[in-house]
DNA sequence: GGGTGATGCTGAG
DNA sequence: TCAGCCTCACCCC
């Protein structure tokens, strides 16, 4: 799930429930982060904020509870009583009226402002913060050699973007994933940052990654697509390209397999 | 019921 | 460059 639209979903969902909602019942039923849990248990939520793939909410105590995904990390919330948690529940937060169950996240943990300093400092521009200044994003890449393909996945670079969307961008604009960085010329730069901006939005809105057009397959809304029918690219190799039928294509780039069009991206 | 893969990232070497 | 880590949904018997 967690690409940069799911982390801006979760804390636009969140946000809801949490803030301005009473005592929060914090718990850990795994006990990985028991102690975390016992020094926020009781405190209340002012602020859940996205920044790329990182989640950052603030206490009313003064802390800062810092969430990380990875690549296998899942929220679950409910509404009334939840179920007994799993086994791999990390965190558990329980409010009047929902409870967010946290499973298998990279990062789960308290920090102070410095460490949340670092933590931003590292991070490229996000196009779904309405603030970022695509220029930065332009910058980041005249500074690289590697190609496009693994630059879009350096966090430093942009923030937010994930393996389907590398996929998915690289297809839409045309561009040739080994493309070195430096040598896109700043329109193409800037067209593929607007592109970000738009799908990772309409990800955002809807909840799943769709960069298809629905009225290609007679349907009206992201959501009525079949799985099959949702990307161009990603995860469809030997199958034909969407536009101009050539067989799509998958290579390894910065150690994480990418799915590319031989005669569109070019 | 078991095996596997996954939309991520870090730190050691 | 590579191992390691986190958990669960999905697939195949």
């Amino acid at each position: 799930m967690p690409e940069g639209h799911t982390i801006h979903r979760h804390a636009r969902l969140q946000r809801k429930h949490l803030r301005n909602a009473g005592p929060i019942a914090v718990s850990s039923p795994q006990g990985r982060f028991a102690a975390g849990a016992a020094r926020l248990d009781g405190s209340r939520v002012t602020a859940v904020q996205a920044s790329g793939k990182h989640l950052f909410y603030r206490w009313d105590q003064g802390d800062t509870l810092h969430v990380h995904l990875g690549l296998f990390g899942k929220y679950k919330t409910f509404l009334g009583d939840p179920p007994p948690p799993t086994d791999g529940t990390r965190l558990a937060m329980r409010t009047e009226d929902a409870t967010i169950y946290l499973a298998g996240p990279t990062v789960c943990e308290i920090i102070d402002p410095d460490e949340e300093a670092g933590i931003r400092k590292r991070l490229g521009p996000d196009p779904l913060d309405r603030r970022a200044d695509p220029e930065r994003f332009i910058a980041n890449l005249g500074r690289r050699r590697i190609p496009l393909g693994a630059a879009l996945l350096d966090q430093k670079v942009i923030a937010g973007i994930g393996n389907v969307y590398r996929a998915e961008l690289l297809f839409i604009l045309g561009i040739d994933p080994q493309t070195p960085a430096n040598q896109l010329d700043s329109s193409t730069a800037m067209a593929l940052w607007d592109r970000t901006v738009t799908e990772l939005r309409r990800g955002e809105k809807s909840g799943r990654i769709v960069t298809t057009d629905p009225a290609d397959f007679g349907a009206r809304r992201d959501r009525d697509l079949d799985r099959s029918e949702r990307l161009y690219a990603y995860k469809r190799d030997g199958l034909p390209c969407r536009r101009c039928g050539t067989e799509i294509r998958m290579t390894e780039m910065a150690t994480r397999l990418m799915w590319w069009c031989p005669s569109c991206q070019t």
